[in-house]
DNA sequence: CGTAAATTTGATGGTTTTCAAGCCATGTGG
DNA sequence: CCACATGGCTTGAAAACCATCAAATTTACG
């Protein structure tokens, strides 16, 4: 039990249910960052609440009402649908500062469910407040669609049709960079290969053998769930060549 | 050459430059259908101007400023990307009421191509007007994230692991309800074999067998680009069942 | 410490791709 | 009008890749 989401200050104030987006950890990350001081007060007026969440829990789950969006404070929050035959299928993983919910805009439920893969704190923005904000600036309006036309295109790269290889080397560079653990530390995944793998389509075996085969060729350290990249340019070419 | 496409009112107007909604033979599946009339009044003094393509010419391609977004009225609009070996990796065919171009917001550049697939007619949208429309009117900066959004979920389907029976009957149901031609009609795709399997991430021999099969299995009456589906309710069985 | 869950490795089989070749439609030029 | 060329479409055989099944090993946690 000991994620290291545990040990952000953030993680600890759980007293506080109010928002707080002055001093928020993941400002940098967030979509109201930057932002001038006026909207940040306003936005801050806007959010609900906050959440915490044990690891595991559930945020909301597919066919609740799509009162709000989410933005993710700490920890990691993983998004997935379930098919008739009871399939679990990943969409994404959503780390500090990411947005959940957004794809439910013009339904009246969520279609997905989204659950705490570690001890995670969110943001509970009403949807109607994240339309009137939006609509009173043009900037947030922009960032908005910024990131939903960024989603577009990475749901268009996940479409693709890459090997299992280019899949993971892609899957590892892209955590790297959004975890962005110290230089020279390695990163830490928050989500199972059982995860990784569904997220990728592919078998979790296959994760586990790419990994091994990395590991072997000397592109990444592999010890359970912290991961190293030994060589990201190596690795990086492993994600686009076709070999 | 003898395009459907051409017998299309719409498309014998290339005499007129300046965009016209009123009458638009696109309309109701338009981003502005069943607007306010002063909402639609000024979105037609945004319109910039429509555009003409013959089949094979391109409407922008990957690199080019990002300067608008487009409304097709006519025809089809195939957009792809090509990578580094020169492989092309069709993103998606727009068809008329289809917005092209969303995805470059915040980005300076188109990071694809877009090629008329039949005789074509677009309207062009400075972007700049697009975010000012948008942000004055709740309603429609309310459909455009809807839009967005269901980009994002169609692409998500796309990127599931899904056999090559479902995707083409996915493909073939969701072209129907798109082309919407009349009961009992067959429909006419405006896309090559090719372009069918590069959209689906498949071989354009995989393509090729599944018909075969479905027309051997009845679902479906197959005759070149013309496509009858015969037993809707089956093939949406294959297209969501594993079997 | 013991059980359940997660991870890893091996062997086998199935679906799809690849390679190769033939067919069909369309359009061109004689 | 027909021969011919071109590109799209279709079919067949073999190989590649990944999933599935099975089992050993490790880790997590009560």
């Amino acid at each position: 039990m000991a994620y290291e989401g545990m040990m952000n200050p953030v993680m600890q104030d759980q007293a506080r249910c109010v928002a707080n987006c002055m001093g928020c950890g993941a400002q940098p990350q967030c979509l109201i960052a930057r932002s001038r001081i006026t909207d940040v007060q306003h936005w801050n007026g806007l959010v609900q609440s906050q959440q915490n969440l044990a690891s595991g829990k559930a945020l909301f789950e597919a066919g609740a009402p799509a009162s709000s969006v989410y933005s993710v404070r700490a920890g990691c929050v993983k998004t997935f649908t379930i098919d008739a035959d009871g399939h679990e299928r990943v969409l994404g993983f959503h780390l500090p500062g990411d947005i959940i919910g957004l794809e439910a805009f013009g339904q009246s439920q969520y279609n997905m469910h989204a659950v705490a893969l570690t001890p995670s704190q969110v943001c509970a923005i009403p949807r109607a407040s994240m339309t009137e904000v939006v609509a009173g600036s043009a900037e947030l309006l922009h960032r908005l669609v910024e990131r939903l036309s960024h989603s577009l295109r990475a749901a268009l790269t996940l479409a693709g049709d890459y090997t299992a290889d280019q899949r993971v080397a892609s899957f590892l560079l892209e955590m790297q960079r959004r975890l962005s653990p110290l230089p020279g530390k390695p990163m830490r995944l928050p989500m199972s290969r059982r995860d990784i793998a569904n997220y990728l389509r592919l078998a979790t075996e296959t994760v586990c053998r790419v990994l091994t085969r990395f590991e072997q060729q000397g592109l990444v350290k592999v010890e359970e769930r912290r991961i190293d990249i030994l060589a990201p340019a190596e690795l990086q070419r492993s994600a686009s060549s076709g070999v």
